[in-house]
DNA sequence: CCAATTTACTTGACGCGTCATGTATTGTCG
DNA sequence: CGACAATACATGACGCGTCAAGTAAATTGG
């Protein structure tokens, strides 16, 4: 059952081992995470954009030309609206964002993404593509798959 | 090998799938991650403190009466040393940590876990276990085991 | 039909992560 | 030995995430 000091162990140098497997994964989870965020941003950001940024944007050319509204946009990110105001602040203070008070319900506000948005986007597709697959690249299909359904189960728990 | 639409893409509501496993894997990754920060999150902060000033407080116990020097603490998590810092700053103003100018080089500062800190922590590590133990439950001890090598894997593979 | 509630945000404050830069101390090598 | 590089930090600036509180518009209930 108890296995050779896991990598998360060695880097952490700590000689007390975890006080179990779940502790162990947790641990696991939030380091990979981190670095995973670490090399997207890297793609990304000698494009001007922050990591954030660049998921709004995404989500905003999947919404289409209507665009969304901010609550529905931090909805999609799993974040609180507060933040979301702020980041298409910046997005539209860098052009790549339009913003404009809806007509039928003028508590909200329609977000667009701007041609220039658009354009960006279309540069860092590819870079995000093959990021994406080098960083899964140690991970062969079908044990990439059960991962993801792994994850999809461990999220889908949060009550 | 197209699988029925995920959770991960239920939840961001778009039409379009991911392009690539890669892709899904990734932000599945990401979002999951999102999630379990918030929930260890919501453990530790009644307690006065944030999840990042836990982590630095573990690492000080760990290394035991001797302290660390900033630099150290910084390796240790994944983190850079101007956080560092500044994090120790709140801890100490916390009365949870001291600090104190090594005398055999002094550029360095050697930061130790006040007792302070060793009862907070004693009083979290049942309720981290507890909730680590809850995160982690929708996977069976193999599943774990599994999935704990293939984060590894992953972060092995960074160069 | 209007007061009370709800909704959709915005703003302020604070902690955190990161980069760039500055300062003190130590190591090095010519 | 002394200039110069390297090391260990601290500080400033900025973007992000979160909570609490505020504003404006829509909805609802009496």
């Amino acid at each position: 059952m108890s296995r050779v000091r896991s990598a998360v162990q060695e880097e952490i140098r700590q000689s007390r081992p975890f006080s179990s497997p779940s502790e162990e994964g947790v641990v696991a989870l939030v380091r990979t995470a981190d670095l995973l965020r670490r090399a997207l941003t890297g793609v990304v950001e000698p494009h001007g954009i922050t990591l954030q940024q660049y998921n709004v944007l995404r989500i905003l050319r999947g919404a289409g030309p209507e665009g969304l509204p901010t609550l529905e946009i931090a909805g999609r990110m799993i974040e609180h609206a507060p933040g979301v105001t702020r980041l298409v602040d910046r997005l539209q203070a860098k052009g790549l964002v339009r913003r404009q008070r809806s007509t039928e319900d003028r508590r909200e506000i329609r977000c667009r993404i701007a041609a220039e948005g658009l354009d960006l986007l279309a540069r860092l597709d590819g870079l995000m593509q093959d990021a994406a697959r080098e960083f899964m690249s140690p991970l062969d299909a079908e044990a990439l798959d059960r991962f993801i359904r792994d994850l999809d189960a461990l999220r889908a728990a949060i009550t």
